[in-house]
DNA sequence: GCGGCCGACTAACATTGGTTATTTGAGCCC
DNA sequence: GGGCTCAAATAACCAATGTTAGTCGGCCGC
């Protein structure tokens, strides 16, 4: 069980796109059971798992992530706090994939019988749980499309994606700063760069002015510079509210 | 309105994944509208577009693409006879990027509005076309993914997911071949890759025996060896008939 | 307070893949 | 049947990015 305040930062990003009644956050929240808590490094699940609860991360950073067996890793996803960050093992079963928390993270878990029937229940709440799904998968295009640019570009573009979703759940400073606990490693394994070339890259933006990053804090400097550095498009986001 | 047999490609895809009753078909059939073509090299819909119905491909490759302002393409999905092509823009509302007919298409449409009360009256139904879209996004992960990989082993993780996603379907004939219409330059735009680069790691390919590809066809000659070149594994597919 | 580890940073070099330009061959239109 | 156009193929050259091999500084545990 769970509060509504403890929901808020999902209720907001629901709410950026569509109306979410009273009753419909009072279902959802009936089907919360329990929070757990995972340090920076450790694993939300792993590939392979077949979880029988989603988790929606109430706080702290995490990434989607898949190890090569050469030892390589692959990000396909960075999630900030209000993702319901495996929401999509409810059907899928098997995940193919492994979440970890790059800071420590606190998680609400949503057993998959209750969320089922959610959804035999509560059409309109599932379409909003599925696209919040189609959103991931948008965001997946954005990255894929993103391999054409340059390095400083891909890192300039994730800058400007994570500004405007931690902006949604008013995640950002009033000085234009928020928290990325990136390692310049974890940055080059999600953008399919090498560390070098992302410290590189890194030290080339920096000239620009157009944000800092010290301390695992990024700070905008320049928003409609930086935005035209990325060609930063917020329109994948789906940032609209309307009827879904 | 359509026969069941139209949709068989359509039943056959979902059937992999879980049991579909005979009401459930006569629901999603009783939601088709009408039939449309569409000539090679034209497209379904557009980026900007806020489409009224979301289209099932029958017939033809489709890919979905976004155009940058220098002219260049990227593609972040190819579709094959089957997949219901923009079932995200029943949610998702305003299409963030187009899908492309790579061949000739034969389409079948299906209003939102009747997709819409679908989600009302049939649960597991609606759980099924999320599934599909979920899988589409597990599709995005693993290209993410291969963005570490070499060229040839890009095109030849291409060439497992394709002939594995069509054999599901029948789509595959007795001798290992199945139809590909894209050009080089379209393999490009779908890895990242130019098409001079992609010419030169088809050579390569081409010298390790493990398909062909002529006039449009592509025959599988030794499919173990292929999928380890590919470092394939179908996992991420989701290719288990279960509960959803 | 010291040793060890991790992340940022640097340098030199290797390589993959991009660019531009040109050729060839197949289909197609009139 | 000649001249299109388009895709495949090839060559020469170039830029972006990867690899290897470090140094340096801060933080943590003992």
């Amino acid at each position: 069980m769970a509060d509504e305040t403890i929901l808020a930062t999902f209720f907001r990003k629901l709410e950026v796109r569509d109306v979410v009644t009273a009753a419909e956050k009072v279902a959802l929240i009936a089907c919360a059971s329990d929070m757990v808590s995972v340090p920076a490094g450790g694993d939300l699940v792993r590939e392979g798992d077949r979880p029988d609860t989603s988790m929606l991360v109430l706080d702290g950073f995490s990434s989607r992530y898949r190890d090569a067996p050469d030892g390589s890793r692959q990000i396909t996803a960075i999630h900030v706090p209000g993702d319901f960050v495996d929401l999509h093992s409810l059907l899928l079963r098997e995940m193919d994939h492994s979440v970890g928390a790059l800071s420590a993270c606190s998680v609400m878990r949503f057993p998959h019988a209750r969320l089922r029937s959610l959804t035999e229940t509560h059409p309109h709440l599932t379409r909003l749980l599925w696209l919040m799904t189609l959103i991931d998968a948008s965001i997946h295009r954005e990255w894929l499309s993103a391999a054409a640019r340059t390095a400083p570009e891909q890192i300039a573009h994730l800058i400007c994606e994570l500004y405007v979703r931690l902006g949604i759940t008013g995640l950002i400073a009033p000085d234009q700063s928020f928290t990325l606990p990136l390692t310049q490693t974890a940055l080059g394994e999600a953008l399919g760069l090498s560390a070098v070339h992302v410290n590189r890259s890194l030290q080339q933006l920096r000239s620009e002015d157009l944000f800092t990053w010290q301390n695992q804090t990024v700070r905008i400097l320049d928003w409609e510079s930086l935005k035209r550095r990325a060609s930063f498009d917020d329109r994948y986001l789906h940032l609209v509210r309307e009827p879904r």
